[in-house]
Parts: C-alpha cells; sequence; structure tokens
DNA sequence: TTTAGTGGTCATAAAAAACTGACTTATTGT
DNA sequence: ACAATAAGTCAGTTTTTTATGACCACTAAA
C-alpha cells in the first residue's frame, strides 16, 4: 500500500500545469486583451498602468514559449512586432469566458 | 478620446481575480484534492511531498476565506478539523475540469 | 502530571517575481 | 552620418512568496 506522493514534478494536478501558464502579474489581462485583436509591446506598456518594460516584455515571451500567443514580426518603417492569439489560445478563450462568468 | 488605462485596482480583467485565487503553489493542487472529498492539514502535509506547514496553513485559509473552501470542527478525540469543497467551490469545478481536459 | 496527537503560529531566512534606469539593436527618414 | 521610433536586454534592487525550525493550545489517555 504504498501511495504515491504528490510532487512538484510528477504535475498530479493536471490544470495547475495550465493555470501556471496564466500566472503572473499581467498575463490574464494580456490575454484578455489578445483575444480583441494583436497586441504590441509598446501599446500594452502604454495601457496596461503600473507595467513596466521587462515584466510585459518577459510575460510576452512566456506567453509565446507556451504557445498562447504567436509573436509576428513586419518589417515595416519603423519595425512592426505583434502578437497574436494562436489556435491554443483560441482553444482557451472559452474557459476563460466562464472563469469571467463566475464573478 | 480618453483611453481609460487598466491598473491592478480597477481589475479590468474578470478572470484575474479568479485566477488569482488558485495562484500559490499548492493551491491547485488542495482544490483538486477537496473534489474528491473533505481535506485534513496533516494529510496534505504527508500527502503533498515538499511542502510545509507554514504554507499549506495560509493556503487553506485564503481557500477559505476566498469562499472555496469550508472550515468545519469536529471536537473530538484528538480534535479534528476539515476543510470541505464550498458551494462555491463546487461551482467551479466544471471549470477546472476543462481546463484539465485541455492539455 | 507527563506524554502523544492534531492543528496550528511566529520570527526569520532563502528563493522567486517584479521593478528601475541605463544601454542595445534594427529600420527608415533627413 | 545622425536622429527618431519600436522593441527590447542587462545588472542591480526591491518586494512578494515559500521554507525552516522553534514554539503554543487543546484534548485525552497512561
Amino acid at each position: 500500500m504504498t501511495t504515491k506522493k504528490i510532487t512538484n514534478d510528477n504535475e498530479t494536478c493536471p490544470a495547475q500545469g495550465l493555470l501556471k501558464l496564466l500566472s503572473g502579474k499581467w498575463k490574464p489581462e494580456i490575454f484578455r486583451l489578445a483575444v480583441n485583436g494583436p497586441l504590441r509591446f509598446s501599446s500594452l506598456l502604454r495601457d496596461i498602468e503600473g507595467s513596466n518594460k521587462q515584466t510585459i516584455s518577459l510575460a510576452l515571451k512566456e506567453l509565446e514559449e507556451s504557445g498562447l500567443l504567436q509573436k509576428v514580426t513586419i518589417k515595416q518603417k519603423p519595425l512592426h512586432i505583434e502578437y497574436y492569439l494562436s489556435e491554443n489560445g483560441k482553444a482557451l478563450i472559452p474557459v476563460f469566458k466562464q472563469l469571467e462568468n463566475m464573478i
């Protein structure tokens, strides 16, 4: 009767991983904004009061790495980079909506 | 054309509040375990490897304060305290399940 | 009255996350 | 060649979370 111990590594809680992707000071906010259209670094920085370059930059990178956002570089006049919701990201929208409706 | 700024206080992202309730090292795990039945402090401490009194204690308190868990004191032999999912907590189960199925 | 079990708290230390300001790279326009 | 704009990075500091170990309260049995 060896009860399997719960650890941080074996990740017994399947929701934990996904929750982790959205944990971080501005990630839920960034995700929500991304639902309404592509995002740009400088706009986020402007619109989210109290945010800072470092944190927004890291959040965008992590959201991209986790596959929720997609980064698109547009070689234009002063160089544009846009972040779109990926397919995986879009799949999360209904869950997100459900969370919103819970309050 | 005064664009409303997004701040931490005005909480423009409705999902953020709820996500916050489940953010913290062992909260998703504790919630998941609570779905399967009442929890006890010492059992959690035993079963969750790498956890510690302080963190479990705080997590339970915060989950209770946020209304997801309900604390029940049973004045028995060596004193028992159980944590049950509250009605609000139960309402969260489907969202949680959806999160689990996304992986 | 000492001991054991359960359920914690408290002060402090260590680790992780977020903030700050200076600096960097890339591109186009002058 | 130089300035302007966008999108960052980097080193260092502050703040927030977690972890550790000592200690406390309650109950009941020996």
